[in-house]
Formats: C-alpha cells, sequence, structure tokens
DNA sequence: TTTT
DNA sequence: TTTT
C-alpha cells in the first residue's frame, strides 16, 4: 500500500497495576487498562455528564515494559503513542471473538509519565509516590531503546527517568553539524 | 480527568464503499472499512511479508457523512483523524460483545481523500477516476461543518471538495490582526 | 491540493503567564510560550544532557483564550494541538523577517491543562494554586467552542474546566443510536 | 520535564527536489520543502480563498535521507512525523536570526511517500510516474533504520519502498506470543 | 478499574 | 474487503 499509517494517541490515568507476562523466550509483555475520559454539560438538563473509554494497551517493546514495570501504577496518568490491532481468537465455546487493543511495538511507540496519583496506594501498596519522582525518578539510564547509530551521545527519550520510547536518536545533539 | 485525550490518526484505504445509514430522526451515519499495512522483509528466510489490519470507522458527523457518501469509494485513500470507542452489544445468544471503532463525532475529527483508485468499481477496472476529483471534485461548497462564528471569511476545511472537518475555523484570516 | 495535513502536538510546560491582547474588534488573542524538553546520557562522557526547546503559540480560538486567561499559569503542563504557520514581518530595517508559531485557530486546536505547578508563582504572585484547580476548576460552563448542532446535550470539550476545544460534538450521547 | 511531546504531523507536496548535502564526516542531511494549504469560500464575497504554508523540513536520519534522495520529487506528496525545532544563526550582519524547522530525526520521526505527481519535471508535464513506482519502487530493502533486536524478521517500516521510519520494529510478527 |  |  502506498504509504498508510495507524496511529493512536492517548493521555489517560491506568485503572490497575500493570500486568507483566513473558514469553516462552522470556520476552516481557506489559498490559495497560488506561481511561480516557470527556465531560459536559446536557444541554436541556443542565446536568453535568460524564462518559468514559476504556483502552487496552499492550507493550511489546521491552524499554517500555520495563518503564512501565518500574513506574508505572494504578491512577498514574501516561501519554502513549502506539497503533491500533485487532487479534482475533476462540471463546471458551469456540466462537470467534475480536479484540482491538493498542499496541506499543517498536520504532513508532512512546509512554510517557505524565504525573497523577499514580502511587499504587489503590492497589494496596503501601509506597510514597515521590519514590519514583513522579516522571523524573531518573538515575539510571533512560535509553530503553537499544544502543545504535550514536556518535558519542543522544537524547534517548523523553526526559527524565519514567519516559521513554521505541528507538533512540540518530544525530549527536552536540555535534556541530553545519545545516 | 485533569485532561485526556483520544486520538486516532489514520490513513489507508477503504476496502468497500461507504455505507450510509440513518437514525430515526434523519441523520445520517457512515461506515467505513478502512485497511492500513505494513511491509517488512523476513531476516531469515529474505521473504517479503506484509500484515494488513482492517479499521472499522463510524461517521457520526453530518458533513462528513457527506463527505463520504459523496466523494469516498473502495479502493480511496483517505486520512482520518477520530476517537477510539468501544461498544457493548448483545450476540444472538446473548452474550455479551464488544465492538472497538474509530468514531468521527465533532471537533476534532477529520477526513481527507488522499487520492487512491477509489472508483468504486472493484478490481475489475475500467475507471474514470476524474469523475470525483480525486480529491479535488469541488465545485461545492466544502463547508461542511456549520456556520458559527465566522465574521466574513473562514477557512472551511482542508484542501479542495473531498476533504472536511468536523467544525470550523472562528478567525478570518483575511482579517489584518495585528499579531 | 489533495488533501493536506498541518499538526502539531506539544506536551510541555508555560515558561511564562500567558499575554493576552485583544484585536480592535475586541477579540482575545493569547500568546503562550511552551518549553518541550528531552533529556539523554552522553555515550561517552557519561553525563546527563538536556536539551530545551520553546515553542510561540498563538491562540486565536476564543474559547481556548479563556481557558489561558482563567487557567494557565507560569510552569503549567498543557496538551496543545494546533497547526504550523509562518507568519513575514518587517524588522526595524525594514528587513524581511520570520517567525514560525503554532497556532490554535479553529476547530481542529485542542488545549487541555495536564497540571504541573502551573501556579503562577514564579511569576512574583503569591497565590495557591488551588484557586484554579489543578485542570479542574470548572464551575462554569467548559463548553468554549459555541453552541451548535447539538440536539440536547453534547460533550463539550475533554474533561473538567481547564479542558476545550476548538469546536463541539454534533452528536448527543445520550440518544440511544441503534448503531 | 515530566514527559514532554514535541510532535509534528504533515501531509503536504514538495515545492522543489529534495535537496541532499553531507556532513564534514560524511552522513546525508536532506532539506525539504513541503507546502501545505487550506481553502474555503469567502463568507461575503463568495469567492473561493486558499492559503498556503510552507514548511522547511530536515532530515538527519540516513535511511529517511536515502528515501528522500532515492524517491522524492518535486511535486510529491508525502506524510511526515517530526519535530519543531528552532535554531538561531547570524545573518551577514551578526544579528541573531532564527529559523523553526520539522526536524525527522531518530525513532519517532516517519517519512512516507503518498503519491502525487511526483515526477521532478516541475510544472511542465512530460511525466513518467512508474520511473519511481509511485510509492512502491521498492526492490530493495525497506529497512532503513539499522537493523537492532529483531529476532528473525520484523516490520520494518510502513509499507513499500518509498516508506520508512526512524527505528524498528522490537517485536517478530511471526513469532506466536500467546497474548 | 482511572481521574476530576 | 483495500492498496502496493
Amino acid at each position: 500500500m502506498a504509504g498508510s499509517v495507524n496511529k493512536v494517541i492517548l493521555i489517560g490515568n491506568l485503572g490497575a497495576d500493570p500486568e507483566i507476562r513473558r514469553t516462552q523466550d522470556g520476552k516481557p509483555i506489559a498490559n495497560l487498562n488506561i481511561a480516557t475520559s470527556e465531560s459536559w454539560r446536557d444541554r436541556n438538563s443542565g446536568e453535568r455528564k460524564e462518559k468514559t473509554e476504556w483502552h487496552r494497551v499492550v507493550i511489546f517493546n521491552e524499554g517500555l515494559c520495563k518503564v512501565a514495570e518500574q513506574y508505572l501504577k494504578k491512577g498514574a496518568t501516561v501519554y502513549i503513542e502506539g497503533q491500533l490491532q485487532t487479534r482475533k481468537w476462540q471463546d471458551k465455546d469456540g466462537q470467534d471473538r475480536y479484540s482491538t487493543e493498542v499496541v506499543l511495538q517498536g520504532f513508532n511507540s512512546t509512554l510517557t509519565m505524565l504525573g497523577g496519583r499514580g502511587d499504587g496506594q489503590g492497589a494496596g501498596g503501601g509506597r510514597g509516590g515521590s519514590e519514583y519522582g513522579g516522571g523524573n525518578a531518573g538515575g539510571g539510564s533512560d535509553n530503553y531503546g537499544g544502543d545504535y547509530d550514536r556518535p558519542s551521545s543522544a537524547p534517548s527519550g523523553r526526559s527524565g527517568g519514567a519516559s521513554s520510547s521505541g528507538g533512540n536518536f540518530s544525530r549527536d545533539m552536540d555535534d556541530d553539524i553545519p545545516f
């Protein structure tokens, strides 16, 4: 096909802690449930209304799985860029069923924590929230995308520790490229 | 929720002519089936592989329905901006089923024809193409979004006749606003 | 042109309080200065590096100007969707100069507050932060886009008070449309 | 900064053939001039109006430079995903000047040819079109992003030969991952 | 199931 | 079911 694009952008909150599973060969897969919502005032009744949409997000990218596992908790606000994917499966009666998911897999995927509660306390955990620094825990490397094509330095993801992306920059921003 | 975003961007081809239905009160609803595809070369076998993803798109916006009805045909390439929405329904056995769709409804939705065959004649050839002008049929108004808040003129959509959007510009670009 | 798209999406922080001006006929125009930044670890030196990009954002949409004026302060984190626009002007020596801005004007523009400091204290003010409610000041209507084409109720923007958009939904989500 | 996003999406046409330069160490840099346009009908005069916006696009990504060089010509329609970047330079009088560009550099950048004339023959006609295959010249590999983290096969970019992206998929879509 |  |  002469150029197709399949892109989903979400900003929303996690309805639960991420679930991390592994494939047989040990690769992580993370599942997130993300809520987006809209609110408006009913024109006739004057009531405030709200509609919440739930999105099933599946992360195949290893680096982003790590981010999800380490930094994301129930309630966290995230920015996500991925692709729509519908997969077919059979229910217990052998009937075909379809599930549509937002898949983060590869170069054009992004996961960035934007703040929000995200303290995991709703899930029973007794943690503090500032432990991971609200999107800026940092400390370790924030380059989850593999090391390739970087002369000497390169921007790796977006912002601090709890931010990442599917790949990496190929240009050394310190270079004095004459453009 | 403190700011959420739910956005889908697709560029793909219609697998069939649009289906147009009407609600009881006469409002049009258009359904599109859009294919996006990716191709790559298998690292081991060297074979070329391709994966096609099908997207169900539902248009509630009246102006965009008109565009779909008038200009889009099987095979047409379109740019779409909408939202993810999952709706619940019961199958014949009364079991809950879910369908996820890309909904074009309101201000932040866009539908633009980008070309492609789009001749509605299937794979059988014999097309005309210039019948509807390849994204630029024009002639009629291209303002499908309702007339509001426009001092004297305003950009309505994007480009020619087979392009539109959920709303409209609120600034007259001819005005000499001193900014 | 057979379908063109010009879209900018930013998530960043305000470097200063919004500046609001008015045209001769009283229409508001808001200017925002928004910083986005990337950080990465230098491959050789191991140093953490950061690069900040500043974006000049101009809002012509009246509703979004109101949001900017009422809710946004230096430090606030915002999500923005607009268009690139370059305008020509003459400097004091009569030489042509060009400025590129992100323009929010009309249907496909969005401004949503995502949180962040946004307390305006950097600007000298002694305020409290909860005054405008961290993305949810609300209280008044959050429908800034004009009232059109809404049967009886419609989602107006995204989420609470400090969220908005250039237009509006054309479908009553309360309707029981059989799709 | 707790998660920032800087993204530009354009669909438009090249105003001229790409210019390719090289850095001292031989890395290619491509410059594109891309036009997006909007048209609308003036409310008062009834005249059709059009406004064209020109965007300067700079490609640092090697693979995308190759795509630009091989497949893009004046008139071609492209889909682009990049970042806003403003750089400072001195004019001949030593005065500071600023230029804002759309930069394609790294993982979250995309360049896809969508068709259009793109024959490089200016407005003079006499084109061939199939010379470069209308978005699907291909033949060679379409994986311009470097080979990393691919078990045995992976989708490389989007679609055929004249499509690419800044990076690559990290999951073998042939794997039978049980998700 | 989130968030406000 | 599209497109290449």
